[in-house]
DNA sequence: CTGAAAGCGCTAACAC
DNA sequence: GTGTTAGCGCTTTCAG
């Protein structure tokens, strides 16, 4: 059917290929897979013939035939973010450097059939899987050891160590916020927590406690709001941050989008950035950088979270032996307009 | 090699499931796919050992001997914002629906070897594809066209109206938008227009002003700055505007990101919003919404526009004579907070 | 109704 | 070096 739409064009295969060169379409093969034992002539030859036919390998058959398709999935919950559009670019040119197309999978449409499009992944359609799932990817995984198949998770630390996964060093660059302020002079520094539960989140929380801890500042809990990653909540929770007998100078959010919402609470109340609030935030997603006054954040590594994530995967493609593990990727203040010294 | 990776799965194969039926393996194609002249009883047994087995087709093989491979390629240029999100969003929901699958392409690999992808694609991998290219995609379309091969443009309309696409109505969008403020009674309302060349930039310019003629106010040119849909520049844009002689009460923004700039400027000014100065963006994008006051601004249906795009593709793959068409589904007016009755 | 058989385009032994 | 050949798993005639 739809078969007859693709004819129009001039569909070249190996066999025409090697009609025009004049040699077996097995030389054909080798010479398009760089294999050796072919004669430069004859190499050469075929390489004309190629380019003259414009011939292109159909991906469907050579999977067929050797088991490999030269696809990788990635798994992903919902495309809302632009967050998840910095680690697919990442994972998009180190797929595209190493010849592999990306097929896209979200999560929100595994309802019923869940285990048979896993199972469609693992057989046919891809030769490796990268899930970029914040919570409970338990469910796949279980599928994919079974089947041994290669996989690598994005930005998520709560299975066993042993799986293969790049991360953050959600830790460290709250910690390293954190420090940056009170080294500013600030001493009551308000947190906009994450998402109770996600291990980021969690992370982010015990780097802002260690560095008040390693500073003899006292952990005021009345400073600590939770938070959802989202803007709203983080506006209200700014607003009671403000309305303390003893308001914090200095706030530190769990993410950008909630720092944003810091700003906009912070100047509602007629507050100056950074002159009356310090604000951080952690990410440093796009937009960041173009609020006013630009935003000190903690950079998180997203694209070059995507490029470790693919290469850890094509490695283990190359050499199924290869022993995956888990990294995790330097985050980095990023320091620019939101903050500013306290004397107090 | 990674297919030894496989085997720990175990992999039926459409052979495995007619021994265990005790058929033909053409018996089983044939109520794996659901044709006719197979007796109840049979197709009963095959559909038991099917599911004793585990059976999930082999796409590869399937589209190898068919010609159909059940997946759909989506070219966009970029993944860094919520835009594209959106309408990924609809595709997305939509493909599954029908039982298909998503391979994602960005556009700025395809440096040398681009039509070789798109090659590829016309070819084995994919069926249809859709493409979201705010510019330029006529490099494709020619190949497309030559192969006949099925496509639907997304959200653009600067090739010749017998292409298949589908978009919104940008022009009716900003029409209504500034009519809106009109009705509030702002008589200087400024217009950040969006990057010169795109089409549904022109539209919403073309709309805004078509507002002010039906009203009978002048278009004074002092209103109009150049935008690119950016932050940054809409902010500098809105300084501009905000020191004129004779200020706008009100600023229509070509898109929300721009109308974002637009509030950030308006506050650094010391202006509050709307009392001092009403806004209206265009998106609807998640984040508009979100801001404060949220913002009132025309919804773009992003995720409908990715809807109907993959009905229109799956109706021409289902019948290749089926007619394409252009659709341009309609915006609409979302009315928050961020506008105020002007009495002056 | 059901089975047999011919490929789809390609890779990977195995010959020559 | 290069050619021959056997499948990969499936759809699709064509017989029976």
């Amino acid at each position: 059917m739809a078969q007859a739409t693709h004819e129009a064009g001039a569909n070249a295969t190996i066999i025409d290929v090697a009609r025009e060169a004049g040699v077996s379409y097995a030389t054909v093969s080798r010479v398009v897979n760089n294999k050796a034992h072919v004669k430069p002539g004859t190499r050469e030859r075929v390489l004309v013939a190629m380019q003259r036919l414009g011939y292109v390998a159909n991906l469907q058959a050579r999977s067929l035939a050797g088991g490999r398709t030269q696809v990788v999935g990635l798994l992903v919950q919902d495309l809302g973010t632009a967050y998840i559009g910095e680690i697919i670019r990442g994972i998009d040119g180190e797929l595209a450097a190493a010849g592999y197309d990306l097929v896209l999978y979200t999560t929100h449409r595994q309802t019923a059939r869940e285990s048979t499009h896993v199972t469609t992944l693992t057989r046919g359609l891809a030769d490796g899987l990268l899930l970029v799932l914040p919570r409970n990817p338990e469910a796949y995984l279980e599928t994919l050891r079974a089947h041994a198949f290669p996989y690598v998770l994005i930005d998520h630390d709560g299975t066993d160590s042993a799986a293969p996964a790049v991360g953050a060093t959600n830790w460290q660059g709250a910690y390293d916020a954190t420090c940056y302020l009170i080294a500013l002079g600030h001493k009551r520094i308000g947190f906009i927590a994450g998402t109770r539960g996600l291990q980021a989140a969690e992370d982010r929380r015990a780097g802002y406690l260690a560095a008040l801890a390693a500073h003899d500042l006292p952990a005021d809990l009345a400073l600590i709001v939770e938070g959802n990653f989202l803007q709203p909540e983080s506006y209200n929770a700014t607003g009671a941050l403000l309305h303390l007998p003893a308001p914090p100078t200095a706030i530190f959010a769990a993410n950008d989008v909630s720092a944003f919402g810091v700003m906009e609470a912070v100047r509602d109340q007629g507050l100056r950035i950074p002159q009356d609030v310090s604000i951080v935030g952690f990410d440093d997603i796009p937009q960041a950088s173009n609020v006013h006054p630009p935003l000190t954040t903690v950079r998180q590594p997203l694209e070059e979270m995507g490029r470790a994530a693919t290469r850890m995967l094509l490695d283990q493609l190359a050499d199924p032996q290869h022993p995956p593990g888990r990294v995790d990727l330097p985050t980095e203040l990023i320091i620019r307009h939101s903050c500013m010294k306290r004397e107090t």
